[in-house]
DNA sequence: ATGAAAGCGCTAACAC
DNA sequence: GTGTTAGCGCTTTCAT
């Protein structure tokens, strides 16, 4: 593969020159320029990253390490991310940590050792390596989940979930629910805590009782919910609505309720996390809480790319907020 | 940051036998092994990639061009993908081409300059610099769409997409449909341009006439085929079915017959590309294409891997098939 | 404005 | 088994 010796050589100039015209540096005369560039072109030439990024001792790209792929909220988080990196010239790489904390340090690791320029990290919360991160003065913000006391002190973009949620539990017992339950994520995952957080404050304040019987925790996926609400809906003191934790869950309560014959909204209200694309779809249409994943991602590579290039700046914490759309699925008729 | 000279001194050895102790080359005495391990770990040493890459002419990450992370069939193929890349060590960085040539091609130059060790691609086809790829001889292999003629000769791997699109048209005119239409991508995709070559064999084979006014050709979007729909019912020659290309699609296909006050199934029949998580759960089920999408990533980078230690292999084609699921959307009752 | 040369951090010959 | 050293391809002083 040619390298900048070669062109140096075909153009007659030096490495310095080629350097230097090929990134607009300094001044360059015009004709030499043009020169370097014809012999650039007829070689085929492309500059070798890493041998450029040693030198500099940085580089123009950012690593996105976030816990599921195939879920909506994170891949439109990841839209933002790009569209905001790729119009400063930076590259996004995407790294699925698959809600697992192994492969999360794993992709740490990765992004530490190819000196990338900064990450966003929405992390799994437990006993991870963040601290390599912070500890490095890596530059970082962290997304949907805040990072755990001991490294804080780093930007930070959240959404406002416990008070969704809340606001959710509350829809749900205006339209006549009467025994509301919850299925969330794991405990320690932040956003699974916060929304079981917020429903429990929802039923505070309309003087309901909270009973561990109607809240299940599972993995944040479509089977564990699945199975979670089968589990629900067979006891004796059941659920006749559910808050579930995002939009991957809901499938599974869905298709749970249909196996069960029931119907979302007459039998057993439902409001989910995540306006899905499908929500409107179904029968009856799901209401959700909304959550503004696209910006998520564009604050947070703002935030990023600020702090690349200024160090110093004070931490900041952005919350941006939910909206609830109520659609058939939260009411009985 | 920690370099090698440093735990060199720290261990009181040479960096050459950090360096080996390190990768575990050739024998190092078990002693000095630990204490450079110990100096590594005190020092919170991570070594540079890109120096590494540089020397080593070589890197452990693997590039995947996909035209669009938020639909379900190419993120199962990333995953598809990264499980396999990561049992080796690989590393996988996900590239959004968003169906746009420019992107596209930026993002090959991308892969070309941080010399990834290989590149797996599915293309918009339309006029990009894969042959950058193939010309400096970089592996790769192609998914879901194959290269240009001119670029040829590589691995590939491929769903067959007009067998398919045959088999759910005919599926369609079986259970009654007399006048079966068609939504595919904009001409020119590989794979809309066979899906629509199925739908015409299947016309053909059950002595239907072909006729322009039941197809619409769109970008592979939600909106396009919401506005495509509303299109093709509004005519005089309006279809009673459609073969949909894919299940971002069948979003703005499913929302626009509601809107239109029908059902699908008893008004339109309707069978969509792409097994999406919520296709059984809308009303009636949706009946669906279902293509091998983690499988397509699986054996991709399987031959990718196999084309990096022996670049003389000599290309194939794999072609997959899909399978049918009928569910209530192509039957009138 | 241009060239010579040093050096980023690492690995792999090559010596010993 | 271990150390010395050259050099991967590039950018950037430092001269001129």
């Amino acid at each position: 593969m040619a390298t900048i010796n070669d062109v140096a050589t075909k153009a007659g100039v030096s490495t310095a020159t080629v350097s230097r015209a090929l990134n607009g540096k300094s001044t360059v005369d015009p004709n030499l320029v043009s020169r370097v560039l014809d012999a650039a072109a007829e070689l085929g030439y492309q500059p070798n990253g890493p041998a450029r990024n040693l030198r500099r001792q940085e580089t123009a790209v950012l690593a996105l390490i976030i816990s599921d792929v195939e879920n909506p909220f994170f891949t439109s988080i990841a839209r933002g991310v790009e569209d905001v990196a790729h119009a400063v010239g930076y590259s996004v790489v995407l790294c699925n940590s698959d809600e697992n904390p192994d492969k999360e340090r794993r992709y740490i690791d990765v992004a530490i050792q190819e000196r990338v320029a900064g990450v966003v990290l929405s992390t799994t919360g437990a006993s991870t390596n963040v601290d390599l991160l912070t500890d490095r003065g890596m530059p970082m913000v962290a997304v949907d989940r805040p990072l755990p006391d001991v490294a804080a002190d780093n930007d930070t973009v959240l959404v406002d979930t416990r008070q969704a949620a809340k606001e959710a539990t509350a829809h749900l017992i205006t339209q006549g629910y009467h025994h509301v339950g919850c299925v969330t994520g794991p405990a320690g995952i932040r956003t699974a805590d916060d929304r079981l957080a917020g429903y429990r404050d929802a039923l505070r304040a309309a003087r309901r009782k909270y009973s561990a019987k109607l809240v299940r925790r599972t993995e944040y996926r479509s089977d564990g919910a699945h199975q979670a609400t089968v589990d629900l809906l067979s006891q004796d003191e059941r659920p006749d609505a559910l808050l579930v934790a995002n939009s991957t869950m809901a499938i599974g309560v869905l298709a749970a309720l249909t196996e069960l014959g029931l119907k979302s909204g007459k039998d057993v209200g439902v409001v989910a996390f995540d306006d899905a694309p499908w929500a409107p779809l179904v029968n009856p249409p799901l209401s959700v809480v909304s959550q503004p994943a696209y910006e998520i991602g564009t604050v947070a590579a703002q935030l990023l790319l600020d702090r690349i290039t200024d160090g110093t700046r004070v931490p900041t914490t952005t919350t941006l907020s939910a909206t609830l759309i109520p659609r058939g699925s939260s009411t009985k008729h």
